[in-house]
Order: C-alpha cells, then sequence, then structure tokens
DNA sequence: TTGAAAGCGCTAACAT
DNA sequence: ATGTTAGCGCTTTCAA
C-alpha cells in the first residue's frame, strides 16, 4: 500500500509515473481517442498502483460538461420521494449521469437556496418537486439553460417539462368513488401543511366534486409532526368523538389512513359497513395490514424513471422540450371502500 | 424578467454590468474581503438583475476548497438512513458544508464506485454507513487525505473516525432481557442479507449470548424483498406452523416485527405471555400499533449528528483525529416483552 | 497514435 | 478599498 500522499494526485504524476504525457494519460482514463493497447496498459497500470482518482472539478470546468441531475424533493421521511428517487437512479444507471439530491422540507426559502447551491454546480439537468416555486426559483430555473423537469403535479404551468398525475383528479375520483359506494357523512384527515400543494390539489378536487352531488365535508382534522400512525389513531378518536355519525374517513395518507383503520378495528367498528376508510398513495406498507385500505397509487417509480429518461434524453440541449405527462393513478377499493 | 442566455453567465458579466473589477465582484459576492458599501450595492444589484449564479466548478478549482461532505449509505427505503441524513443536514446547516448523498444498495462494488464518484468530486469529508469495505475502497478511503466516518458501527477497524453503536452488544442485550424474561424457545426472523453486517453482527451477540444460557436458537425464517410488514406475517406464520412451540420471536427489524405482531394480535395470541416479540430500530412507526413492540433503538438521528460534527470539526485537517464514539442504545421492552 | 499550447471561470497572492 | 497577475487540473484544439 501505498503511503498517504500530501497532496491529492494529479495527472501528472500519472503521467510522470508511466512516462506518457498528461495528455495521452487524460485519453486513457476517460477511455477516448485511439491509444495503443501498450501505453494504455502503462498507464492503467501506474494510475491504479498510485491510487489515482481524477479531479472532476478541473475535468467538469475544461470541459464545461457536469454529469450531475440535481433532483429537489421536500422531504425523505415518508416513502414517497425514496421511491421517486430510485425511479430516478435506475433510469440513469444505464447513463453516465448521476443524481444529486437536495431535500427542502417543504419550505420554498429553503428551496430557493437549495436550487441556486445546485445550479451552482451547472448541473446536466435538474428534477424538482411540484409546480409551486417562489417567483426566484422559478426565474433561475428558467434562465439554468439546462433541461428542468417538475414532477410529481400536472396541474399547473410547469417551467420546461412535467411529469406526474392530477392531484385534482385523483381527489376527484376518490369523491366519486365515495359517493357512488353510499358513503355521505364524510370527514377529512390530513396534514396541517399549506405548502403541500399536492394534498391541497387533491382536497379540492375531493370537496368540490362532494359539492357538485350536494355534500359537504362534515367534519376535518388537521395535525403535523410525530409520528404519522399514531396521530392517525388521535385524529381518528378526535374526529369522531365531535362527530360521531362520519361513515367516512378520507386521509390525505396512507399512514395516517392505517393508524386510522388499526385504532377502528380494536374498537370493534365495522369497516367498511359502518364506516369506509380512503387513504392516499398506494405505499408499500399497507399489503401488511389487516385490512387493505382504499387508496390511490401515485405513481412514483413509474415518476422518477420517466423524469430521469427526459433528462437523460434532453442531454446536450438547452431544454426539455416542454414535455408534459400525466400519468394515471389507479384507485385501489381495499377492503374499506365497499358499497354499502 | 431577462431573456435566456446562449451561455451561462459569468462573474465577467458582472464586472461588465456593474463596472466593477472582477475581483471585486466576485468578493461581494463571497462577503469576504473589505468592500465599500457602495460598490456592494453595485454589484448585489448587477448579480440579481442578469439572475447570476456563481459558478462553484471554478471556484472550487481555484480555491481547491470544495464544501461538500459525501455521505454513503446502503439504502433509503427503511427509515434508519434517511433519520441519520436527518441528523447529518440538521448539523450541517450551520456551517458552509453540504451533504451529497450516495447509495449502495449494499452491494461493495456498487460502495466502491460510489465512493470513486464522490472522491472525484474532492468533498471535505465523508460520511459511510458500517466499517467493512472492500480493499480498494478502503484504500481510497485512506489515500483521500481528508476526514473521514464511518458510522453505524463500531464493532471493527475505522479508517479514521466513527460513530455508531455495537451491534452485537445489541444482540447480546436483546438476550439477556430475552433470558430474564423467561423465555427458552426463541426464534430468529431476519433479512436473507450476508452483506447487512450489522445485522449479522446482531444476530452473532444474540446467538453466542443465548448459547452461554445453554440455549440455541429454536428456529429462523428469513426473507427478501417485498412488503417489509406483509412479509414479517408470512414469515411469523411460517416459523410458527414449523416450530409451533416457540415462546419467543427476535426479529432483525422493526417493520417485520411489526407485521408479525398484527399477525399474532389477529390470531388471538396472547402476548407477551404465549409468545414474546422484539425488534430492532426504535422506528417511529412503532408508536402507531395496536401493542409497542420491543426494540432497540439505534440512536440513527444522534448518529448523524455526530459523524457531520466531527467533520465540520475536522475542516482543513486530513483526517477526523480517529475518533471513535460508541453511543448506547436504550431497551425498550414495550408491551411485548415482559416476564412471564 | 501522440504531444504542446491555450484556456475553462474563478480565487490566492500580491500590488496599488 | 480595489485592481492585476498567475494559476487551480483538467480537456479542447491543433500539430506532428
Amino acid at each position: 500500500m501505498t503511503n498517504r500522499p500530501k497532496r491529492p494526485l494529479t495527472l501528472r504524476d500519472v503521467s510522470e509515473a508511466s512516462g506518457v504525457s498528461e495528455m495521452t494519460v487524460s485519453r486513457v482514463l476517460r477511455g477516448k481517442g485511439d491509444v495503443s493497447e501498450a501505453t494504455r496498459l502503462k498507464v492503467q497500470d501506474a494510475a491504479k498502483r498510485l491510487g489515482y482518482v481524477p479531479n472532476k472539478i478541473a475535468g467538469a470546468l475544461a470541459s464545461s460538461r457536469v454529469n450531475l441531475v440535481g433532483v429537489i424533493i421536500p422531504s425523505l421521511g415518508n416513502m414517497v420521494f425514496p421511491e421517486v428517487l430510485s425511479g430516478i437512479s435506475e433510469m440513469l444507471a444505464g447513463t453516465s449521469l448521476q443524481p444529486v439530491v437536495g431535500v427542502t422540507d417543504y419550505l420554498p426559502e429553503t428551496e430557493e437556496k437549495v436550487l441556486f447551491e445546485m445550479l451552482s454546480w451547472r448541473p446536466s439537468g435538474v428534477i424538482i418537486a411540484g409546480l409551486e416555486h417562489s417567483e426566484a426559483s422559478r426565474a433561475m430555473l428558467a434562465q439554468a439553460g439546462i433541461p428542468i423537469v417538475e414532477i410529481m403535479d400536472v396541474d399547473g404551468d410547469p417551467v420546461d417539462a412535467c411529469v406526474g398525475i392530477s392531484h385534482r383528479r385523483a381527489g376527484r375520483q376518490m369523491a366519486e368513488a365515495i359517493i357512488e359506494a353510499g358513503y355521505r357523512r364524510i370527514g377529512f384527515l390530513g396534514t396541517k401543511m399549506p405548502l403541500d400543494h399536492r394534498a391541497r390539489k387533491r382536497f379540492e378536487g375531493f370537496t368540490r366534486t362532494l359539492a357538485k352531488s350536494g355534500i359537504e365535508i362534515a367534519d376535518q382534522e388537521f395535525y403535523s409532526g410525530g409520528s404519522a400512525l399514531a396521530k392517525g389513531r388521535e385524529m381518528t378518536q378526535a374526529i369522531l368523538e365531535r362527530t360521531p355519525d362520519l361513515d367516512f374517513l378520507y386521509y390525505s395518507n396512507d399512514m395516517i389512513g392505517a393508524g386510522g383503520l388499526l385504532y377502528l378495528l380494536e374498537k370493534g367498528v365495522d369497516i367498511p359497513g359502518q364506516i369506509g376508510l380512503a387513504g392516499f398513495n398506494g405505499v408499500e406498507l399497507l399489503e401488511g395490514l389487516p385490512r387493505s385500505l382504499a387508496t390511490m397509487d401515485a405513481c412514483r417509480r413509474e415518476i422518477g424513471q420517466r423524469a430521469a429518461r427526459i433528462i437523460a434524453e434532453a442531454q446536450g440541449s438547452r431544454s426539455a422540450g416542454a414535455q408534459r405527462i400525466e400519468l394515471t393513478p389507479t384507485l385501489a377499493l381495499g377492503d374499506t371502500l365497499i358499497r354499502h
């Protein structure tokens, strides 16, 4: 094993160690240009022996090519974005592109900072959650001169391309299913997050559709922080104590829905006879519950894949071609949303 | 709003637009050096008007300072690493450092690639999960000349610093608690992951401790892939059909433990009278379960914080000073591990 | 197939 | 307080 070097190795070190010019060493290490087998071996040997790691900073500056894709998401704390991420990595795996993740915590100012930071590394593209951004963020995205894909949502004006589902439509569809199943006294349980625009849009689509049938939300309950499963329990208890005659509970995500389900089952409530339930997201977790919760999948992995593909295909261009891809979530009625 | 530029803006553009030298523009934008209030305003105004985003690539090359911390973890798919990450971001938030995440999928070759890729960006430090790495990875870490913190585990030889818990000890403690509670026919349920060294160490610590009391694992069951909650159910059913007289089930993670718990409760099994249960991790999810599962927290967030702090404090040095920080997980007996 | 020169966009170090 | 000069470590371009 070689000693700890006092400074990082450079191409020049490899050049000297192998007796080959820097330029040719560079060619070998990048696998570009014609290099004789003999020199290739000399160089590779020297590089490996020294433990040379190329300096991408210098490479990127010289070539003005950065094989990074900025991915900006609100959170890693629920299963939804990690799944989007794995769709992205999966699709990018075949290319020379690498995802770099930034998290905004649903805060526009943080998003602005993270975006600025990302763009200052001159990535080859940006994938960013949502269509709602601050003025400054939109300006940065528009000016960046690289392909931009806004994901998760299609209800709005993308800067460039977008891939997602319509959350308004998702809310509408769920409302239709609930009405059709005969439920009438409907409660809504969600997060206290004015900045979660997708949850808001689902809620809007939901209530508007109910309104068309002359139904108003009978009660609502919101939470923030804490274990979603536990919160689901608490909220369910609270809303039912306040409004005992509810016959349906629509949860803004599966996790709180699962908490509610567990709570009601313990209480011996007849589900879906007495009370029907539905969540949102189609998380894998649900498969292990005593009953399968009605839900609607958000096409998370596919969104990641499509977004990544768009970026990969737009390589070199200055935009993603303003594509707009709307995916169709499928409604799963499970065991908790059945005609009664 | 300005038009889409044909090429990214440079310092020079700001310099020309503001009538101030590039150097002074650079000073203003970095907030370094003495600049008069008047010029500062001129420059900031010009930069904002143009929508200038500095080029960190060039800056990093010139200053040989990269405010990035590479974070290499096996997965984002369970709650454990996201929590470590948020500990890291939290701690780094006050500094100029930014985490950049790479995921290995528990594969040593992938780890090697991700690490190489990270190091080629010359980060200011690396936080990497686990103490087991390929020869090549260890060599890269050792040669990198930057602070390295290996996290999660302390049972082994760190390259530089490490922060984590002893998984062997965790396994031992759980075994002791189980024995002390009077359980004797013990089954183990885990992941089919030879490369998850921490799970392996817990298992070793567990079985050895049982052995000292003359107890052998009565049966075991392993899974891979799929919904952990659902797998927990299936495995529990399988192991109990095969070995009905088990009086304790030790799960390698809380998620499968939760699945097992739900399954057994449905079956009407007396817990913890007839069968005791325990998991591992202390995930927040557990708070919403009908009974709280015995578990042991892995100090995830704190590990992230401490690791990040070590990197932050070692800024500029060539190593993290070979610190070795062992955190102490606390055992939570919950409702499923009680003397009987 | 290989090499030499120029320069990517910024900042350190040194003027002024 | 501000400007000038010389690189950072690579890759592009052009020559041999």
